[in-house]
DNA sequence: ACGAAATCATGACAAATATCATATTTATTA
DNA sequence: TAATAAATATGATATTTGTCATGATTTCGT
């Protein structure tokens, strides 16, 4: 198995604060795993005993509400870590975590990650602002659905995937998600985001290759109202 | 000027995990301040360069969206500290401040907090799970704001204001507040607000006293739909 | 106490979004 | 590969929410 010192991965997240020795110890008690698409990692209610770091990949976050619909709250890539807020609430996860594409992850059991908490400062600090910067981008969403219309969340989704996560060859975005991911992403209805999907289609800002979508006019989807 | 070490509001924040020692360094930077109902403590975008320790008194946190309305995203009261996600990441803030009736607070320099940060993990362990709550609570809003209707959101943010901050002698919500602010809060047009308030009222789920809120059946609130 | 300004309230209408129905296309698997 | 299921697409319509107009009430400063 593949040693956390020489794992490239973690430059970028918190685990990069760790010393070589806490690097070894946590090597050695990890885990690796490999993941499907579509396959829950953990579920809402579910006790996380550790933090996933993202080897390759990419997961969706999400809660369902009581209307029985699921709203998506984030997104992980390869190189971030994945269920750091339940462990250091200590409580039960608050959202289910599912693969959007095949991933591979290792996974690092609590009692390690937390007794580096308490003796690292900068590993903690480092967790700390990645937090912070979480809780900030929630205030945005936030805002955003409180805001915003149904069609100026979509083209903001796309942008966000875009730069967030980069396109394949062909220039299409490189997470392929379904109609009702879209959906799910902006809180709104499976069929409002088809139609506003396919609108967006008719005026040229973007166009689809299959299932994926390629931006075509990104500072017309900048100006979406 | 009172001191920390025996200031019994910190019992209710990560404060309490601070050596007598660090105390008392604090306690001799500190500057306390009283703050007007409707004065802006900090505004979006500004540098905050500390945290400030709320003796008494609530405030709210909004960001302005770019249609020019404000969406408040959280409340802060007495027992609670202020500022600090802007602290951490180093950021000028990303919401604006604001009194919702007067203040006491103590503003402490933000080098005295990282110092303190960097060296005492019991304390940074405690600001790190507020933040983890923090962010769990943010998930909650953005799943209510995504899912649910106006008349459910507000309802809510009722028995919220209920449960968290109480009720005065006659049984009326202690946080008085605009019907704008709730508009603000729920994420909805103010007309709305007014409207949905006046429903609930010929309902019997609430009742008013000048602009006093008294709930009068909060299971009634809970089954809204 | 008085007038100006803000806040609260309500109606009428417009716009956005959800829901239901039903094709059509695409994926899955027996 | 045929059969079946799932996802996408679109129309018709209902519901929710926003916007504009207007008046009543409250608050505030002098």
């Amino acid at each position: 198995m593949s040693k956390c010192e020489q794992c490239i991965i973690k430059q970028f997240n918190s685990l990069k604060s760790l010393t070589k020795n806490e690097l070894v110890r946590i090597s050695s008690c990890k885990t690796s795993r490999f993941i499907k698409k579509g396959e829950v990692i953990f579920d809402e209610g579910e006790a996380v005993n550790g933090v996933y770091c993202i080897k390759d990949g990419i997961c969706k976050l999400s809660k369902l509400s009581e209307n029985g619909k699921d709203q998506i709250v984030k997104m992980v890539v390869k190189g971030q870590l994945l269920g750091q807020r339940s462990l250091i609430s200590g409580e039960s996860s608050n959202l289910q975590a599912v693969a959007l594409n095949d991933m591979e992850v290792c996974f690092i059991p609590k009692s390690e990650i937390i007794a580096d908490l308490q003796k690292n400062p900068k590993f903690s600090f480092d967790v700390l602002q990645d937090m912070a910067n979480d809780l900030k981008e929630a205030d945005d969403i936030i805002v955003n659905m409180a805001q915003k219309s149904v069609k100026q969340r979509l083209a903001e989704t796309l942008i966000y995937i875009y730069e967030s996560f980069g396109v394949n060859p062909d220039g299409t975005l490189s997470v392929l998600l379904s109609r009702e991911d879209y959906a799910n992403i902006v809180g709104t209805a499976t069929e409002s985001a088809i139609r506003v999907l396919s609108q967006f289609k008719k005026e040229g800002l973007i166009s689809t290759v299959g299932k994926f979508i390629k931006i075509e006019n990104i500072n017309g989807l900048k100006r979406v109202e």
